[in-house]
DNA sequence: TAAGTGATACGC
DNA sequence: CGTATCACTTAC
C-alpha cells in the first residue's frame, strides 16, 4: 500500500557532533514496519522535532552516569536504536551519533505523519506518544537504523533551511543546572506536530 | 495540578 | 536488600 520512502541515511551522515545530528534530522524520515508477527501498516513520519544528549559531562544525557548495562549502547558505534523506558510508562526512541565511540543520542521527539492519521492510534506529538503511536519499545533497542532489513530505519527526506529551524533548551532536564540551559532542541518552526513545551519547573 | 508506573542506580 | 528518581502523559 505505501510508496518506496527512498533511500536510507548511511552510518556516516550519524557519525558528527551529537547537536550537529540533532539539527540535521530534521526533515527525514523515521519508518517502522510492524514488529515479526503483527498485522499493521508501515508507519512513516517525518521528524520534526528533536533534542540532542552529549557525552558523560552533560548532566541531562544519560551517559553522565558512566558506562552501565543501559547506556552501553551510547558507548557504542553511531546509527543504532536506543530505546528507554520512562516513568514506568513509556518508551522513548533515540538514536546513537558520534563522533566515533563517543557516547550521545538524539531524542526523537516528534514526526509530521505521513501514513495516513486513521491508521495510527494516537498521536506523535511528544517522544512517549510517538513511541507509542509507532509501536516501537525496549525490544528494539540496539536495532542498526542504517540496515534495510532493520524494523526500524531513517531514511532521506527534505532539506530544511536554517530559517525554518528553531532552537531551545531541552524538555524535563530542569535537574541538569547549567546543562539544561543549552539549545539543544530543534524544531521545524510552526509545525503542527511539535510537541508543546510545559512550563518549566522551579 | 497531581498521580501513575516500573526500570535503574545507588546506598546500606 | 530498600528506595529515590525519572529525557512523560493523562485525567481530575
Amino acid at each position: 500500500m505505501s510508496t518506496d520512502p527512498g533511500p536510507l541515511l548511511g552510518r556516516d551522515f550519524f557519525d558528527r557532533d551529537v547537536v550537529d545530528a540533532a539539527r540535521a534530522l530534521l526533515g527525514h524520515l523515521l519508518v517502522v514496519a510492524p514488529p515479526d508477527g503483527k498485522a499493521g501498516p508501515l508507519r512513516v513520519g517525518r521528524i520534526v522535532e528533536t533534542e540532542a544528549y552529549r557525552g558523560q559531562d552533560d548532566l541531562a544525557c544519560h551517559a553522565a552516569k558512566g558506562r552501565t548495562a543501559r547506556t552501553e549502547i551510547m558507548f557504542g558505534p553511531p546509527g543504532y536504536a536506543y530505546v528507554y523506558l520512562i516513568y514506568g510508562m513509556y518508551d522513548l526512541l533515540n538514536v546513537v551519533t558520534g563522533p566515533g565511540e563517543f557516547p550521545s543520542a538524539v531524542l526523537i521527539r516528534a514526526v509530521d505523519p505521513l501514513t495516513p492519521a486513521h491508521l495510527l492510534t494516537p498521536r506523535t506529538d511528544g517522544p512517549g506518544r510517538l513511541a507509542r503511536a509507532f509501536d516501537v519499545s525496549r525490544r528494539d533497542n540496539g536495532l542498526d537504523l542504517c540496515a534495510g532489513e532493520s524494523r526500524v530505519r531513517i531514511h532521506r527526506g527534505d532539506a530544511i533551511p536554517d530559517l525554518a529551524v528553531e532552537t531551545s533548551p531541552r524538555i524535563g532536564v530542569d535537574y541538569a543546572g547549567a546543562w539544561a540551559a543549552m539549545p539543544w532542541r530543534f524544531t521545524i518552526a510552526g509545525n503542527r506536530f511539535v510537541s508543546r513545551a510545559p512550563k518549566r519547573r522551579t
